[in-house]
DNA sequence: ACGATAAAAATTGTCAACAATTTTGAATTG
DNA sequence: CAATTCAAAATTGTTGACAATTTTTATCGT
């Protein structure tokens, strides 16, 4: 086994991380169930570290926990709570754009560029999870900034709502809606941003 | 030591609603620490659980983790961003209730009566933390009930808004505001279940 | 062959011990 | 006396072992 040990150690929150846009990426199918041992063994760390993820991924809403019986993957949402999530994902995104564009220095705005980069080559490169991993890393960097007590609470919603949708979706496309949204930031254009962002997120 | 420790054997989730209650009920004041071992004392349990516990309320967001310093209270949220998160709360509320009356049975009513029910003894016997853990229960009860999906979002928002203004509530007013919601919910009057949630969320 | 029962295996739940890190506090020095 | 340094204490991070539970497999009787 350990087919996946390339490092040595994992943090907890590098597992968690990974297998988050695992999830966002499809690589679990619904209502799978997945196993501390052998995730420990792919981590080459001990159970606690993965049952540390586990949890926090069951909060998230990707992941549901009982007792005895471990965690599986979430079942897809319906459309109608899909919905509900989008605008509850929206109206945060928007005012956290907004406060990014008043609050932002020059050092975010490098690293808003350097995301965006990531972004852009894994979009090139065509791996899904990659390309999960660092659209969230993309949005969470303004979400993030902007209040560290409405974060959880986005990704919470941005991860169940990727889940759904992740698996048919044009990456040229998404380049260019993040380019959008990125340069409006980066010149202060708060309507622009905010309307690009809504084109995104739908 | 051991002080509060009279059941032999707490489960994590028992502990972790204990501990959430505790929060809600201003136990512990911002940015203060919560020490692993002092609490496994007191639950009578190891270290394990309450780690499990410590990651679970930190996902929600009424905790702060970082690296080799454990969990601390999170700080209090600024009215904006309350603002913010009761109209969030307030519209995933009003679709999980308007659910709720369609789809509820005999025995969620009876569970229902139940709740509201150890809502008011607790109200009476003025105890901060049993009323804001029934009051919790109760919200939640038809939450959790309408989708299982929007339940740990809605959980998240609610402990942090309770946080901030527990502290200062008339616990009448409360019994009579939960009483409408209640009654509406029975005989099915969707309008009028929504328009006491407003009242009682603000 | 079918279903019930029980043993075996796999998996999660908990714990205590040890390692790594941070914090505390006392001794030292200018 | 203030600032620094370094050892001691406290705290978190991780692990492997064992207990409890669930799932699988094998056995038996009809």
């Amino acid at each position: 086994m350990a087919k996946d040990s390339i490092k040595a150690d994992y943090t907890r929150e590098e597992i968690c991380d990974i297998l988050r846009s695992d999830l966002i990426a499809g690589k679990y199918s619904h209502d799978q169930p997945l196993r501390e041992i052998s995730l420990a063994k792919r981590f080459g760390v001990s159970r606690g570290p993965i049952r540390d993820a586990f949890l926090k991924l069951t909060q998230e809403g990707s992941l549901v926990y009982e007792t005895n019986r471990g965690v599986r993957v979430h079942s897809a949402i319906a459309d109608e709570e899909r919905k509900i999530m989008m605008n509850m994902r929206l109206d945060l995104e928007k005012y956290c754009i907004s406060k990014y564009i008043d609050e932002a220095d020059q050092k975010d705005h490098d690293t808003l560029e350097i995301l965006l980069e990531r972004f852009k080559c894994s979009c090139l490169r065509d791996s899904l999870p990659g390309v999960a991993e660092s659209d969230l890393s993309l949005h969470r960097h303004w979400v993030a900034r902007a209040s560290k007590n409405l974060e959880p609470i986005w990704l919470g919603l941005a991860v169940r709502i990727l889940m759904k949708y992740s698996r048919l979706e044009s990456f040229e496309e998404s380049i260019e809606e993040h380019d959008r949204i990125v340069e409006a930031i980066l010149v202060k254009n708060k309507d622009g941003a905010l309307e690009a962002l809504s084109l995104n997120v739908i």
